[in-house]
DNA sequence: TTAGATTCTGGCCATGCGGTCAAAAAATGA
DNA sequence: TCATTTTTTGACCGCATGGCCAGAATCTAA
């Protein structure tokens, strides 16, 4: 039996890794398919086709495995957007590459970048509070910040509140990403191209 | 027993009307404490000192429930802000007392705004679907955007896709009053009239 | 005063949740 | 081969939910 998170350095066996791999992947299909709410253990383990109990047995319990979850996916759109950030010549590129690349790893990943969303959205711990979003939400707005700040230094971006943009940007992008989700056939790299638009006439210097 | 959503044109009694009144209050102060998906009828009931029947008894289910409270917060934001808008002399001045109203109306009822946001966030249908948000959102997307085109048309605003800011606009006001519950010392007038300021910015001509 | 309508109570129901567990099954290796 | 370990199963637990309802209490009006 190996399910905690890794307390020590004991390693994971080949068939466990697996198995723990089909899960997630069968969490992150169930929660696109019927919202996290809905995304229950019984149900993901029946998305899985395993017992209900495999679930338990591989991971601490859902916290665990929604963490993993997030994580995984996390990881990968950071993957796919940081190189592109870092490629361009600008900060006011930098910004739209950003909304641009993260559009796109949407694009491609749907199912993924969806489960992200509505984890995010919807998981809580035992008090209520948001496990994600709320306070843990900080770093994201911190790394936004450090971008315009360096746009502020370097006279590209006007003198504003590097807070409020930045609460701001993360909420209109979510709020792409859940428009997308419910209009399947809107123009999601229209919509980020726009959207990088309305940011950069915001802040720009001038 | 007059329980139904007042399918023909009978009236309520007094009594009744007080007692809607009364577990409505105490739906909006829960819901405002504890979090929609903590606010359970038994809960609410407790909170108006009333057996959980009562509710059952008074309105069609929780769903109605809601939809009284979300109708009353909402009238009551329209009627706070709505007048402050039109006084306005231009679209730029509206829009931003747009952004300055509600946070005005939120900083003096800020249970019923939290109780709002949090029922916008959280209820949803049998389906799983959202109850208010999604699709239903839309006639406030076309509000922002009669706004917009109004502006665009009298020249104060540039060429731009109205249904990509309305949608953003929302979305930063509701992270905005988020962001003010989860941090309740955080100066909700200065985040709306900087919020004002990135929105004219964005969409303004020139 | 009293019959009937209205309102309230508190226990009950079915449902679904995350999680646990003994026992069965499968894999492993001496 | 066969004992040991790992993995899986499916039933079960306690809990919370929204809703329901028989009977009690209260109010109303003749």
């Amino acid at each position: 039996m190996r399910s905690k998170n890794e307390p020590d350095g004991q390693k994971r066996s080949f068939i466990e890794e697996a198995r723990r791999a089909q899960i997630i992947e069968a969490a992150v299909r169930t929660i696109a398919e019927v919202g996290y709410p809905r995304a229950s253990l019984a149900r993901i383990a029946r998305t899985a086709q395993v017992s209900k109990g495999v679930i338990s047995y591989h991971f601490d319990g859902k916290d665990e495995l929604m963490d993993q979850v997030v994580m995984g996916v996390y990881t990968e759109i950071a993957e796919a957007v940081v190189p592109r950030i870092l490629a361009e010549q600008s900060i006011t590129r930098a910004l739209r590459a950003h909304v641009r690349g993260v559009a796109e790893y949407a694009l491609a990943h749907r199912e993924r970048m969806t489960a992200l969303s509505q984890i995010f959205l919807y998981a809580r711990d035992d008090q209520g509070a948001p496990r994600y979003g709320g306070r843990q939400a900080e770093p994201l707005y911190e790394n936004l910040e450090r971008l315009y700040r360096a746009g502020q230094e370097h006279g590209d971006f006007r003198d504003f509140d590097v807070r409020v943009m930045a609460v701001s940007q993360q909420a209109a992008m979510d709020a792409m990403f859940e428009y997308w989700r419910v209009h399947p056939d809107h123009d999601l790299l229209a919509h980020a191209d726009e959207l990088g638009e309305l940011l950069v006439r915001a802040i720009r210097a001038g």
